[in-house]
DNA sequence: CGCCTTTGACCAGCGC
DNA sequence: GCGCTGGTCAAAGGCG
């Protein structure tokens, strides 16, 4: 009981927080020539407020969830995996990390879930991809469902994070997908990208305002090595991509085909085009858009 | 040959 | 207490 209040409430907090900083970068990213990046905002800032009103109307954030207000998340860096899995509903005990298998035992596990409502891009039949390594382990046809709910787990290690892919009936182009357990090896890329961002604030430019004709358009790493872990950003004119080995920021091969894109393209990169300049082994750790729009 | 997916079996939670 | 349901296991087969 008093979990969830303190629970909600930190929802609540963090989602006006980003409803407001979604809406100074609306007003200082406005241009009638980026209409696509303003809707997108504007999108991202009703979908912050509708949850908060959720909240104080009373309505529990699980229902909020797995009912009529269905949260559907688009592949967009804001819906973020990191900062998905960083919701305190989901973390187990990240205190006891380790690599252990998970109990052989089958009792049915009772941990945390979340649930999301999440769309495939049109003509696909498989869920965008959550910027998370996953090995399935299981497929089965529950009573009643026209589709198969298909099982996951943590791919790069044994954390015990377990993902469920429910197709749903009524929407085909809609999937549900819940977490449980904690992506604990992910949550070490997501603290290395955190520190690389410092790196590229302190070489590029120093400070948040000097920077800020840059976007930072991904990290990269790759599965249980952060040796060459990268960032790559870009301001209207030019991309570069650099790596922890030098933090210096060099050109990319020219013409890259994102010069010049709207931030539409930025939105959708890890998927189209970041083998351009990565090895194919990579894992993108998609970042929250708001966050990283610097 | 090794890794990944598939699939039937197993077993505990849950409702009645 | 019993049966149903669904999450997990693990062997077998497929694929690169």
């Amino acid at each position: 009981m008093g979990e969830n209040n303190c629970w909600e409430r930190e929802v609540l907090i963090t989602e006006l927080t980003k409803g407001k900083e979604l809406m100074l970068q609306l007003q200082k990213h406005f241009d009638p020539m980026k209409q696509d990046v303003c809707q997108y905002l504007a999108a991202e800032i009703l979908s912050s407020y509708d949850k908060a009103m959720s909240l104080l109307n009373g309505t529990a954030l699980s229902g909020m969830m797995m009912s009529k207000g269905k949260e559907i998340i688009h592949p967009a860096p804001s819906s973020s995996s990191a900062s998905q899995l960083e919701s305190p509903h989901l973390l187990a005990d990240s205190s006891t990390k380790s690599c252990d298998r998970p109990s052989k035992s089958r009792k049915r596990k009772t941990l945390a879930r979340r649930t999301e409502y999440v769309e495939a891009r049109p003509g696909e039949k498989v869920p965008p991809e959550d910027g998370l390594s996953w090995r399935k382990y299981g497929q089965r046809l529950v009573l009643g469902e026209k589709y198969p709910r298909k099982y996951y787990r943590c791919a790069p290690c044994c954390c015990g994070a377990t993902k469920v892919i429910r197709r749903i009936d009524t929407e085909p182009l809609t999937f549900e997908v819940t977490y449980g357990g904690s992506h604990n090896c992910d949550q070490e890329n997501n603290n290395q990208n955190e520190q690389l961002l410092l790196a590229v604030q302190t070489q590029v430019g120093g400070t948040a305002g000097e920077l800020s004709d840059f976007y930072i358009r991904e990290m990269v790493s790759t599965p249980n090595n952060s040796s060459s872990t990268g960032v790559v950003f870009s301001n209207s004119n030019s991309v570069f991509n650099m790596n922890n080995s030098d933090f210096i920021p060099t050109p990319t091969s020219s013409p890259h085909p994102l010069d010049n894109n709207s931030l539409t393209d930025f939105l959708f990169f890890h998927e189209s085009s970041a083998n351009d300049f990565n090895s194919p082994n990579h894992i993108l750790t998609k970042l929250s858009f708001d966050h990283y729009l610097i």
